[in-house]
DNA sequence: CTATATCGATACCAATCGGTACATATATAG
DNA sequence: CTATATATGTACCGATTGGTATCGATATAG
């Protein structure tokens, strides 16, 4: 047993509070002020858990991607084919993005798009992850066209930059307002796009 | 003439200097701080000439959509025909967004995706004007439609609303640092859905 | 000339930002 | 019990935020 107070939160309850207050107002756009009182708990005590703001977002997202939209979005790859695979992750995406219990938009998308000098280092982190999204796809596509149900003339990097480009712009319409049904809609015609 | 001192500094100037601080850093990313430094003025004239932060970016939205990129899109739809417009468009955005001379990325995508409470205001004025852009797109394909350049069968809002979605998607794509390149193949691959 | 009106620079405002020092409370180890 | 270690709550820190009061400078109107 660890010595000392034990702690009176639940760590992971907190953490999906602050999630939820970044998914809606971005980095910069969500203040300490915000996160405690969101979080149930005063800033010292967040600061001992966490560290500081920049650790508690990195924390927050890592949750997102692995127990989150991440995760559903990763089991969509594995569809036994590409376009399988493409269809449902894009359905996936549609549908996580206009979830009723959550924030429009991507935690990925929306938490720091544009910010100030002071935040950059967020900013570049969230471009790595949607690169690596977008590498899982290519790699999956990859493998499609070793297993032959991919076109052997079609560019799989091309085609995952397509895909994502598609979820990312989706995730500006669902923050602009758009309903799950709009989504469906953007996601069929993507689907047009497919080579063969 | 008017009386009193002249003012020193060009207000269009200072407006396009103001503009590529918030399309850099968009507006909560944008300090006062940064935007007199980048204008060449002090505080006083700013909110002599503009009124206050929020007044300037309207202003240089404005400019933006009037005289900078915006205007470039809405000739774009000037083609003769529905398909020729879209593509001049996805190719003219993917351009854009990727114009050495200027920010990666659409102001009005990044300008405020996430901000504070405070900001909210700004962040629906976006909203309305990406909204306003996917109406005229969708003005257009119905002018198609009459004009018998695009499918009876075709659905101009939803196709609208998809080719929004590329060119929404293209803006993060240009922020993650997607070349120009990389953004033309996306064009490329979304008119392969073209109806008909 | 004087009167008026606006500009620009300094210096400042209250509020908020992210982050902490410190004292107190509460647990375990011995 | 005492000693130790950690958590919590208050109250605070310097820096920065958006926004102004004030004053001297510079123009036109008469």
């Amino acid at each position: 047993m660890l010595k000392g107070r034990p702690r009176e939160f639940d760590v992971d309850a907190a953490l999906d509070k602050a999630l939820h207050v970044f998914w809606k107002h971005g980095y910069e756009g969500s203040s300490l002020a915000d996160l405690t009182e969101a979080m149930g708990i005063n800033r010292p005590s967040l600061y001992a858990a966490f560290g500081n703001k920049e650790e508690l977002f990195r924390r927050a997202l890592n949750r997102y991607l692995d127990k989150g939209p991440g995760a559903a979005k990763r089991e969509a790859l594995e569809e036994p084919t590409a376009r399988a695979a493409v269809e449902r992750l894009l359905k996936c995406v549609a549908t996580l993005l206009t979830d009723p219990c959550n924030p429009r938009g991507c935690l990925s998308v929306q938490g720091a798009l544009t910010c100030g000098e002071a935040s950059e280092s967020i900013k570049q982190e969230l471009n790595r992850r949607r690169s690596e999204g977008e590498q899982a796809l290519r790699q999956r596509l990859e493998r499609a066209k070793v297993e032959g149900d991919l076109a052997p003339d079609a560019d799989p990097a091309a085609l995952a930059r397509f895909i994502s480009t598609i979820t990312q712009g989706m995730s500006v319409q669902a923050a602009g307002g758009a309903s799950r049904e709009d989504l469906f809609r953007v996601a069929d015609m993507a689907l047009r796009a497919w080579p063969g």
